[in-house]
DNA sequence: TAGATTGTTAATCGATTAACAATC
DNA sequence: TAGATTGTTAATCGATTAACAATC
């Protein structure tokens, strides 16, 4: 399947976050009609040097062209590939607030493969109303629903002191994968994936910049 | 300042990510009611070696005491300091779409000195309306705003296609930091900051893990 | 062909871990 | 005191950059 044997066995953290970069920068491309992208402007578009683009797009089972560079509708899809973007995730949204409810809402989300199925929250009044076209279950439905709906996705959207206790409902639901929005460091058994996705925690390493001014 | 007038210098990006987790988890050791936290325990509980932890906090102005660890209310304050989290920030929300309306009216960022104090959109028929206790502002009034206001930060929440051209406008209205949300490579002048925080790169992520089984 | 750009190796740089004396 | 835990130095590991032959 890989070009030698090796390449996409292990990509390195830092690098998976750059390809998510390179995807949406290619599709950029695409958008605007071009054909064909070399390192130099993945780099300069992204703050990187050439160097490590190249680095990076070696880890995949795909070759560019000298003199012309990487051709963008297969670079496009091997990035997709190994990310993922080409299958279609059935997610949960966990907590029906304003932040769950806006995710269930937003249709970059669903565009780009990640179906919401489900929206659980742990408040009877909330369980039966209707929001983006799902009916809002319990929390403790939580087995039955991924099973149901075969979820692959659990994004915990509730309040820090909730986020442990639904991560331990979603993992032994046998969810595959967490996004933790919550601002709690959360555990999970091994075997289940968790991405944090913090607005504060972002917002604080921004912070640290603008007072010690990197940019 | 320093203890040496070395330390806080420049920490960093990957050490900063890290500070907002010990952050994260040092109050809720203190809601739990403990006075100390060692280097294992904090290691232990967000996946780290105490010598990661250890060396982290070296760049504190602050020092732990042999044998019982680190003052959980000590380093709280150290870590807020650092971090800026001791401090109010001006913010404006760009985009009055369910993801930016989620985010003005999600009341932990205002609890955490987030102060969300404008939305801006670019439809004329947003524009007036009330959201989270705030008038809806056109996204050409950004200088104005900016400026009567004092925003630090701006935060984008519009779709890919207008990200670059709001951050061209904050950036240009004088804020200093920028946290991104749109799925796009957004570039800024000399002085700006910005940090991504982009769900759909999140959870690309996340399925790259699932699918390769780290975790 | 000559020139541009790749893929890859080697060199550098930075981050993590191990180890241990200092110390409370 | 003896034992636990820090702060720091040195060693290892990994990631980034530089350099350049291969090649289209």
């Amino acid at each position: 399947m890989n070009k030698k044997g090796r390449s996409s066995g292990s990509i390195p953290q830092s690098v998976v976050r750059r390809l998510t970069k390179y995807l949406t920068q290619v599709q950029s491309s695409i958008t605007a009609g071009s054909e064909w992208i070399s390192s130099a402007d993945l780099a300069e578009e992204l703050g990187l040097t050439s160097s490590t683009v190249r680095q990076d797009l070696s880890h995949l089972d795909f070759s560019g062209i000298s003199k012309k560079g990487y051709e963008v509708s297969k670079l496009q899809k091997v990035l997709k590939e190994v990310l993922g973007a080409d299958k279609e995730w059935n997610t949960a949204v966990v907590g029906a607030g304003n932040l769950g409810r806006a995710i269930a809402l937003h249709g970059a989300l669903a565009r780009r493969g990640f179906v919401i199925k489900a929206i659980l929250d742990s408040d009877k009044r909330k369980v039966g109303k209707s929001e983006a076209h799902l009916k809002i279950r319990h929390i403790d439905d939580v087995g039955e629903v991924v099973k149901k709906q075969r979820i692959d996705i659990g994004i915990i959207a509730v309040p820090a002191e909730a986020a442990q206790a639904v991560a331990d409902q979603l993992a032994s639901a046998g969810v595959k994968g967490l996004l933790n929005l919550s601002l709690t460091n959360i555990t999970v058994p091994e075997g289940v994936n968790v991405i944090d996705a913090r607005l504060v925690s972002s917002l604080l390493e921004l912070t640290h910049s603008i007072m010690h001014d990197r940019a």
